[in-house]
DNA sequence: GTGGTCTAGACCACC
DNA sequence: GTGGTCTAGACCACA
């Protein structure tokens, strides 16, 4: 996995994992990967994915259960989702449309460039 | 002057210039504020101000004319509309684009409120 | 260290590293002195030593891993020679011709000191 | 002019004036232009100029007749060439075959090149 | 007055 | 342990 040096590691894994349960590569109740593995998997000192899954558990959003791994929790998928879509209305959004008034672009133009590579994109 | 927690003062101020600029604050060819007068007014450490003006130097938005102080330089306008114009295109139209397949969010939604927020805007 | 008072310390240690990749002292791949290390050893503040390591790495000649130290870059030996190279022969050798012509001094004359300084100088 | 960011813009006048004296555009004995003639010439704070004249006259390159103005010391073409010639043969050549050797530069290929630029140049 | 550099010391996030 | 940032205060060269 690369990492963008600009915002911490463990960060990023938190990322990777809630992305990872909005595409459903991690299911609610299932389990994941231990830390080792995932330290293993990711080439990252395993202090960092431990530090990412204490921040994860302390979101609700896997739990522990001692001696045999950390389990996505029940509404986890929910809960990511409320939370993303809040930031994307309540900040990302409203970041973009000062941005645009900054640099006296039209609205239409910029439409136009997300519905073109909205039909694009595959996934 | 109020500064973000999350990003270092630093480069906030960096943003607060080109920004400036951008809005016409401050003019090509014109002085900005010295190291000392800006960390007066946006009450921090001079050190910091120089570090900030030592960033926009080397990315050649402002000059410095010894013993007088910095000027803004011609084309800077040019240089960071363009810079920030590609940033929105090639990075963050996308990302927010993969952000609406991820959430299974309809482009027409998002793009309602866009127009909505636009039209409020004021500046 | 023994600095030299007509150029700024920080400068010199960036001067000290790539002179330090060019010999073989440091290795591509390797890691530098830690800041503090550096620091300590030199007998210099850590935030100069900071300064130096931030050029360099801007430079793409060192580049940071978060928590564990700088490492010299792939190719950084071959852009420090390359750099070195094109300002003798661009900036210092058509300098030195001109003072020459400016002096009224001979090109042998000059030449017979570079050889024999070339063969007395040990590395 | 054009200044060299890198140097103090004194120390730029200070060269341009003895540069000017081995070359014969100011000769032992003449007048020289006044401070503000030669701050108007060459785009320049009067106090930068006087800075210089300063220099030059503490080096005894040059000599002030008050109310009349600077003049070229007798002696003057002599000294300045003998500092030139010595600063070349202690200082300049010995650090050119220094870093030749740490580039892994044969002395013959710069030789060749400077032998190049030495008959092209027309001055 | 201007900026440039350096030190000392502190705090923080991160690995 | 690592580097990154910020403050405070000082000194200097320069215009």
């Amino acid at each position: 996995m690369e990492f963008n040096d600009s915002r911490s590691i463990y960060l990023q894994i938190v990322d990777y994992i809630t992305t990872g349960i909005l595409c459903n590569r991690y299911r609610e109740g299932e389990r994941i990967p231990s830390v080792r593995e995932m330290a293993m998997d990711i080439e990252v000192n395993p202090n960092t994915v431990t530090r990412s899954y204490a921040e994860l558990q302390e979101r609700n959003i896997i739990q522990n259960q001692r001696g045999i791994g950390y389990f996505v929790s029940e509404g986890a998928y929910r809960r990511i989702r409320d939370d993303r879509v809040r930031e994307l209305l309540e900040n990302e959004v409203p970041r973009l449309v000062q941005t645009l008034h900054l640099l006296n672009l039209g609205l239409d133009e910029v439409i136009e460039v997300m519905k073109t590579r909205y039909q694009e994109t595959p996934q």
